[in-house]
RNA sequence: GGAGAGGUAUCGAAGUGGUCAUAACGGGGCUGACUCGAAAUCAGUUUGUCGGAAACGGCACGCGGGUUCGAAUCCCGCCCUCUCCGCCA
């Protein structure tokens, strides 16, 4: 959310972003109730000191044995006006509230203006792209082949977009997990924090999930509960309402989670493997960050997420998205694609964003820089490290042999059990 | 899920219709005095937010409604915590 003050003083500033992001604006109504609201709360708050003031003078006449019923009378019309402003001020506060939360935030100025994925920059490559003597084959089959990706049955039991893992390939499921966060927890500065995998309608307003993305998320029946898209949700939330000190910033958490997505607007689009599920596992880092230093966190953050690709050993580039390719709620983000040999490109395995101080307004998390100033907005910054069952896919293909072996990169062997190849 | 108790500032806690909301009392923190320094002691200080250039004013006692001239206090709904019972991995 942006600051209500920002944009009243800045409305072309805010239209201007927007534009940049491909979605157009009108703040005329919007500053129309801003407005409105700030007239009528003069008055009423005038009315309301008047009311305190005669309030008290009636408790000390009837204290006194003196008669107040005129008094009495005049308040009580004065009372039914102001019920009736305030009525309408709460009106104006939710429409206000509401086009606020429905405003993306402001992209950082050194995010490259464009509307699509095109204008994306890349920032860096690592690694070799694997050469093959044969024809490498897609994941799916690969796993299928190995018998340890199930997609028929996943969508026997429960639909399309679920998969069973079997065997090894299960097994490589929780290494993934195991190395990631064992990784981020010894040799990176993360505290790892198991969440809950559902929240309430609250938690995914103050991500920036909702109220605009409803058609995204699983709802639970009966509940005000939502299955987390990521874990990004419940951990930037912990803070939520909440004032730190500023001392202790920055905070570094890790989490696994498994992450729902209805993936509404996906329709055939990946449909084979397991590049788009409704349901993957991810290892997610978050930071809480001062201001003046969030953008460093930021570069830190993406270079602990790459730690784990090259750990692998798998090749991937680093891409700064372009304004219309960026997020909802962020201002930077960098994306992390790693190299699949089927599809002969690149594929998003981790998504690295600073909000600034967008979720925190909205989830309300604040901190002090000591015990005497005023509580200030945290930046909250958080990527993938990395999504698993995209790291599997990646595997799958990049270890491939002419044989239809596999091999396990040399720092998951221990997590696998000593196995060196799934065959 | 049932019964009971509770939710007030940084913590503990008092307050049952109006001089009790920065909020008693106690602890903590901060500032100062004393000290070579520290402890102890003494004195002072210590919420957030909205509107406003400011002066100042509004709001907030878990959350949301209601009654009343006036609500932490009375009424209704909801959330959370604790204890006991039931159920369950």
């Amino acid at each position: 959310m942006l600051d209500l003050k920002f944009v009243r003083s800045n409305p072309e500033k805010v239209e201007e972003a927007l534009k940049n992001r491909g979605g157009k604006i009108n703040l005329d109504s919007f500053l129309n109730m801003d407005e409105e609201r700030r007239e009528l709360l003069g008055k009423v708050e005038q009315m309301k000191a008047e009311r305190n003031a005669v309030s008290q003078e009636i408790g000390k006449a009837k204290k006194a044995g003196l008669p107040a019923e005129e008094k009495v009378l005049e308040m009580r019309q004065l009372g039914d006006e102001i019920k009736r402003m305030d009525d309408r001020l709460r009106e104006l506060e939710a429409g206000i509230q509401q086009e606020l939360l429905t405003i993306p935030n402001i992209p950082h100025e050194s995010v490259p203006v464009g509307l699509t994925e095109e204008e994306n920059q890349e920032i860096r490559k690592w690694g070799e792209v694997p050469k093959f003597v044969f024809e490498p084959k897609p994941h799916w089959e690969i796993g299928e082949k190995l018998g340890i990706l199930d997609f028929e049955r996943g969508a026997k039991v429960t639909g399309a977009r679920f998969t069973f893992y079997k065997g090894l390939g299960a097994r490589l499921e929780r290494a993934l997990v195991n190395f990631f966060l064992d990784l981020h927890t010894e040799k990176h500065p993360y505290t790892e924090v198991f969440p809950p995998f559902m929240v309430h309608r609250d938690s995914m307003i103050g991500t920036g999930q909702l109220p605009k993305f409803e058609e995204e998320a699983f709802k639970v029946e009966k509940t005000d509960y939502y299955l987390i898209p990521t874990a990004e949700v419940p951990v930037t939330n912990l803070y939520r309402e909440e004032i730190l000190d500023g001392a202790t910033l920055p905070i570094n958490h890790c989490a696994y989670s498994a992450c729902f997505r209805a993936e509404a607007g996906a329709a055939g689009r990946d449909t084979r493997g397991l590049i788009r599920q409704h349901q993957f596992n991810k290892v997610e880092l978050v930071k809480f960050s001062l201001p003046e230093t969030s953008y460093d966190e930021l570069e830190k953050l993406t270079n602990d997420a790459e730690d784990v690709l090259k750990a692998l050993g798998l090749a991937y580039r680093v891409v700064c998205l372009s304004t219309g390719d960026l997020g909802f709620s962020s201002a930077k983000t960098y994306d992390l694609e790693v190299w699949l040999p089927s599809f002969n490109c690149y594929r998003e395995i981790s998504s690295c964003s600073n909000f600034e101080d967008y979720q925190a307004r909205r989830a309300n998390i604040r901190f002090r820089r000591d015990a005497k100033s005023k509580p200030e907005f945290v930046h909250t910054l958080n990527g993938s490290g990395v999504a698993i069952g995209r790291t599997v896919a990646a595997i799958l293909e990049n270890y491939q042999q002419e044989d239809g072996s596999v091999l396990i990169p040399e720092v998951l062997q221990k997590y696998m059990g000593g196995h060196k190849v799934i065959k």
